[in-house]
DNA sequence: CGCATTTTTGATACACGTCAATCTCCGTGG
DNA sequence: CCACGGAGATTGACGTGTATCAAAAATGCG
C-alpha cells in the first residue's frame, strides 16, 4: 500500500503500477496515491503535474491540507520524523524524484528555500478560497496551468496546457461543491478561457488550452 | 515604520510604543504591526498572542496569507533573503522574541521543525475556511484559545482564555464577512461557548472564557 | 454491449453577503 | 462634568450565490 523501498530502481506504491521513466524518477496517474500518512519514506520533488496533500482528521476523515505543483518539495517532514505527515495523491499525471538529489546537498539554504516556497504556496492556496466561485476556479486553473512544461525558449505567451483534476478534487481545494465547480468549468469554457483539445493519446485525460481572462467576461 | 535595529534592547516599530518586558523580548498591542513586507529584519518566535501574516498583492491590496500563534516562527525567510516576505500584524496582544535564540543553534533540525510546524499550521488555516460559518468561527476561537498560557501542571480542563481579534481580522481569516462573524460570535456567546469576562485592566481588550462545544448546540 | 463512475445540467432552498441603522466604547474639547 | 464625534461592533431586513437534491448525460471498464 505504501511507498516502501523506493531507493531502488523499481518503485510503484499503490494501485496500478507506476511507470518508471528514468532512474529514480517515478510517474503517477491521476488519482493515484504517492504515499500515505504515517508510513515511512523519503522526501520528493514534484517535477511535473500536481499533487494534493491531505491530513487525517481525528474522526477518520481525510481533509485537504495543501497543494504541490512543479518544483515543490513534498514529504520533507520525513527528514525529521521518518514518516509522512500527510497523504499525497496525484491530481493530474505527475512525476516526482527523490529529494534531496545528492545526499550531500542538504545545506541549510536548501531547507530554507523549501520552507519559504512552502509558505508562499500555502498563502496561494489560501487565496483559492477567497472570492466568488468563478474566480476561485479560474485561479486554480491558472495555478495548475502555470507550470511551464518545456520549451523555455519561447516566451511568446505560449499556450498553457492543463489536465484538470477531478471535479471533486477541485471542489476540495476551492472549498466549493462538486456541482458548483462543474458549472464554473463550463462557464470558463464558454468564456473561451478553457479550450478542450483532445488531439493526443490518452482519451481520459482531457487537456485544455488556457487563455488569460478575456476582457471582462466576469 | 518598520522594525529596524531590534538587536538592541529597545525596540518598538510602528505606532504606539511597544513595551519591552525582558531582554530581547518585544510586546505588541492588538492591531500593531510587527514588521512590513520587503523590509529587513530577523526571524521571531511568537511567545504569546497571535499574529496575522499578509502578502502584498500585485494590485496593491493586502491579503491574508497565514496565521501564527504561540510557538510559531515567523519571518524565517529573512535568513535566506534578508527581507520579509509578508507583513505581520498582531491580532491580539502578542509577545515575540528573536529567533533563533543562540546564534549557534541553527541546526538543520531546527529549521526542519519550523518547516513542518509551518506546514501543519497552514493546513489548519485551510480548514478554517471549510464548512459553515458558525463552525469556522468556533474553530478559529478554539485555535486562538488553544494556546495554553501557563500553569502546565493543571490539566483539569483549565478554562481557556482568549482575546478575540477584531471582527474584520476574524473575517479575513475565515473568509467570511465582518457582519457574519459578529453574528456567529454572538451565537457562540448565547450557546455558552464564549463567556465574556471584563474583570481585569484594559477595557477594550475583551477577554472571554472558552468552553468546549456544549452538547450539540449546532 | 451493459454497468459503474464521473460529469453535467436543472430546480429549489437556504446560508451568507449586502446595505443600513443603532449601539457601545473611548477620546476630545468645551 | 457633559456634549460631541469617530471607530468598531451589533443587529435587522433583504437579495443573491452557492448548496442541495435529483436526474440525465458522458465516460470508462469488463
Amino acid at each position: 500500500m505504501q511507498q516502501t523501498e523506493n531507493s531502488t530502481e523499481r518503485s510503484g506504491s499503490a494501485g496500478k503500477p507506476a511507470v518508471k521513466v528514468k532512474r529514480r524518477l517515478v510517474s503517477f496517474a491521476r488519482g493515484q496515491r504517492l504515499y500515505a500518512a504515517e508510513t515511512r519514506g523519503n522526501a520528493w520533488r514534484v517535477l511535473s503535474g500536481s499533487v494534493r496533500l491531505d491530513r487525517h482528521q481525528p474522526d477518520g476523515e481525510q481533509s485537504f491540507a495543501s497543494l504541490a505543483i512543479s518544483g515543490d518539495i513534498i514529504g520533507a517532514e520525513t527528514l525529521l520524523f521518518g514518516h509522512y505527515t500527510f497523504t499525497a495523491t496525484a491530481l493530474s499525471p505527475a512525476m516526482i524524484a527523490p529529494w534531496p538529489e545528492g545526499r550531500a546537498a542538504l545545506a541549510g539554504d536548501s531547507l530554507l528555500a523549501t520552507l519559504t516556497k512552502a509558505e508562499r504556496r500555502a498563502a496561494e492556496v489560501i487565496t483559492l478560497r477567497c472570492g466568488q466561485a468563478a474566480e476561485r476556479v479560474r485561479r486554480l486553473v491558472m495555478m495548475l496551468a502555470h507550470a511551464p512544461e518545456k520549451n523555455p525558449e519561447n516566451p511568446t505567451a505560449a499556450e498553457l496546457r492543463v489536465v484538470l483534476p477531478s471535479r471533486q478534487d477541485m471542489a476540495d481545494i476551492t472549498a466549493l461543491k462538486l456541482e458548483t465547480v462543474s458549472r464554473m468549468v463550463s462557464q470558463l469554457r464558454q468564456a473561451g478561457i478553457l479550450d478542450p483539445l483532445r488531439q493526443d493519446g490518452h482519451p481520459s485525460l482531457r487537456r485544455f488550452a488556457v487563455r488569460e481572462a478575456a476582457s471582462e467576461s466576469f
